[in-house]
DNA sequence: ATAAAAAACGTAATAACGTAATAATATAGG
DNA sequence: CCTATATTATTACGTTATTACGTTTTTTAT
């Protein structure tokens, strides 16, 4: 099988995965929160939300940035997509839902390139840390800066 | 002693050790650059690079955008200011160089308050997921959002 | 000392990112 | 069907950050 048929399949699975936790938690998959959660499924990495606007817009009708600003609001409140703040950017999230599990984005300073990974230890010492200074509860993404081992 | 002269003792503190810090490394912490990193001592907290413009600024004379963000630029390159890019604004380093420590800034998600926090257990547990995703170094600097427990 | 090179700064314009306000449309529950 | 609510469209506006280019200041080397 092709790599190009594989990633097709990874895609599918991915869609149908959202597809489901909408319908399980009651959330409308809506055809534009669809079609941007597949934009960035299929871009593989990052992107910003007006790339996702120039992609997503047709000759005869442009959407408006505030339309992208809402799926993706949509998409990250039900979990399926991070926002990468150092690179004002979105991207999927990978994420078999793992309380207790840190999701770590490791962000490629130079090509943008992300890399996700979830770490429990890494969590347990970030809540430690939290509560040294005071923080009660501790968001379960965080992202960091580096470079990619080629 | 009343803590206000206590804040200001601190802000003399910092503001020699950054004089210090440059010094030693060639740097040129010139007039701006220093104006800049003074207002955010003494804001005690994160500031937009607008609000600095507003606050650096006379009515004789406007400083330009630019002219903030190069000093920001050239403060972060010293290690003497972060940027939190979840919130578009730039804070003090409070770091005694530490190679071996995460600087982890905790932000409130409400209020915008920051507490840094160093922990090489942090440190060492991100690295170890680092080499997972295949990253070979890693900025020793985070950002967690979480909330602060008033 | 002085010329050449490099770093810092000023000014203006503009790009990139994000939100507010308002109206129209679709959807779910009675 | 009808009403309440959620979603989408459109326009305008506000904030954040960068680019381009010329001038001044500082450093380096002769």
């Amino acid at each position: 099988m092709s790599t190009k048929a594989l990633r097709k399949e990874e895609e599918e699975n991915l869609l149908r995965r959202a597809d489901d936790l909408c319908r399980q938690n009651n959330l409308r998959l809506t055809p534009i929160r669809e079609r941007v959660y597949r934009e960035l499924v299929q871009s593989g990495g990052p992107v910003g939300a007006y790339d996702l606007v120039d992609r997503l817009s047709s000759e005869k009708k442009r959407l408006a940035p505030v339309t992208i600003y809402r799926a993706l609001d949509f998409l990250r409140d039900a979990g399926l997509v991070h926002r990468l703040a150092t690179q004002n950017s979105y991207v999927i999230s990978h994420g078999q839902p793992d309380v207790n599990a840190m999701k770590i984005m490791f962000v490629d300073s130079k090509t943008g390139e992300t890399i996700e990974v979830h770490s429990t230890e890494v969590a347990e010492a970030v809540k430690k840390a939290a509560e040294q200074a005071g923080f009660k509860s501790v968001s379960p993404f965080m992202e960091v800066e580096g470079e990619i081992a080629h």
